[in-house]
DNA sequence: CCTTGTTAGATTGTCGACAATCTGCTTGTC
DNA sequence: GACAAGCAGATTGTCGACAATCTAACAAGG
């Protein structure tokens, strides 16, 4: 028998979709932080019963980019420049751990997708794409996680990763700045190719500094526009 | 006014205590790894609807101790060796980590807590409550993750525990022998006491690669059931 | 004998309605 | 005018019933 490897078949409960959906919309940063998600007005627009939404918005709780109050409701979560700080600093020690058991995995393959990667961060950069970009980019950092052969590991950068992104949606849109045209990623996958793991363990910290910075900023200016009511 | 810190108050809603309830029986073993979960039996037993268990299980699909297959059903997550070296080695990282950042915030009320916790497993062991002497012995490693000053830090931790202390009571459940009567945790408390970061962090890594090696013996004789089917 | 189509039963997914709870406003009292 | 009690509306939590899907047993055909 021929030896095909199918992939699975897509989730068809509506529930999946609108955990979709709803996170999508969430990590665009269209549900902005705080905003509270009224169960029968949105079960109504997707034209769907509240049963599923109300499953998928317990989903996006676990995920951690939902906070639930019993009998008051559901929200988007808040962003402090706490929470980025400590995002970015856990997502630093993964990145170190995830090269470290990347490296001796590295093949053609892992080289080619790597490759597939950085071009499709390219393009939507070239489009001006600003939200594929975002997307494109933590997709091409993903690929040490999924080469590291771990998936406790894996699953725990998916979760980060969620904010993450979240995070610099709302920090492309609140600066609402032209897409850095020049491509920022040159270095790290030309690290990755290289064969000095220490400095790609090290660039990784740096590199990702780099938007932080511009990130951090923006989240402090979150900080202030809070205190003041 | 007087200035008291009130507990939050407990969670009302059914499924809150269905998850709890849910949580407890998979992690001491009584739901075993693979088993599925008949939503309709449940509910009758525990004289509940299925849309709050519904949403519990989703929130522990979530949470990543049970699995879920779209019109198939619920399960336990299956447990291989390779999923406890995985969240091992990401464990040793992350404590890496949280001693780290743990190390210049340790005060008084610091050590004094390290000491009530390390009291608890002792209880636990003389008790010879093998499951409580799990949830204490986690809860004791767990002070360094509530004290390193990063939530997403301790969220992370907090879903790997779920599975350390479900691995631990699996393994305790198989070999069904008496608990070590003597305390392993002795010298990891001093060393978090000390002054020696370094040594601490040492320590943490060769301490529970210490029990990690029967728990490992023990999941390489799931793997050899497993294939014999 | 093996494969394919069919069907009955069980189980999950979804729905609409009802109950419990919260919020804000109104009312009454001082 | 300040404040507590109580009421109305809106929203979340829960329930029981129905629809969609899967599984396994069985029959039909090659």
């Amino acid at each position: 028998m021929a030896k095909l490897d199918f992939s699975p078949i897509a989730d068809t409960t509506r529930r999946a979709e609108i955990v979709a959906l709803l996170r999508r919309a969430i990590l665009t940063g269209q549900l902005e932080p705080g905003q509270k998600l009224n169960e029968l007005r949105i079960s109504e627009q997707m034209r769907v019963s509240r049963a599923p939404l109300r499953e998928a918005m317990r989903e996006l709780v676990q995920e951690g980019i939902l906070t639930s109050i019993p009998y008051a409701g559901t929200f988007v979560i808040e962003v402090t420049a706490k929470d980025i700080i400590d995002a970015y600093s856990l997502n630093q020690v993964l990145d170190e751990f995830a090269i470290e058991r990347t490296w001796s995995q590295r093949d053609q393959r892992f080289f080619d997708e790597l490759g597939r990667r950085h071009e499709a961060v390219k393009q939507a950069t070239r489009a001006k794409d600003t939200t594929r970009q975002i997307e494109t980019a933590l997709q091409l950092h993903g690929l040490i996680y999924e080469w590291a052969d771990n998936s406790v590991l894996l699953e725990t950068w998916q979760r980060l990763t969620s904010r993450l992104q979240m995070y610099f949606a709302l920090h492309q849109r609140a600066r609402n700045e032209p897409v850095p045209a020049e491509d920022v990623h040159e270095t790290y996958v030309a690290l990755l190719k290289g064969a000095d793991m220490r400095a790609a363990q090290r660039h990784a910290r740096e590199h990702i500094d780099l938007d932080f910075e511009e990130l951090l900023a923006y989240a402090r200016g979150l900080e202030k526009r809070a205190s003041k009511n």
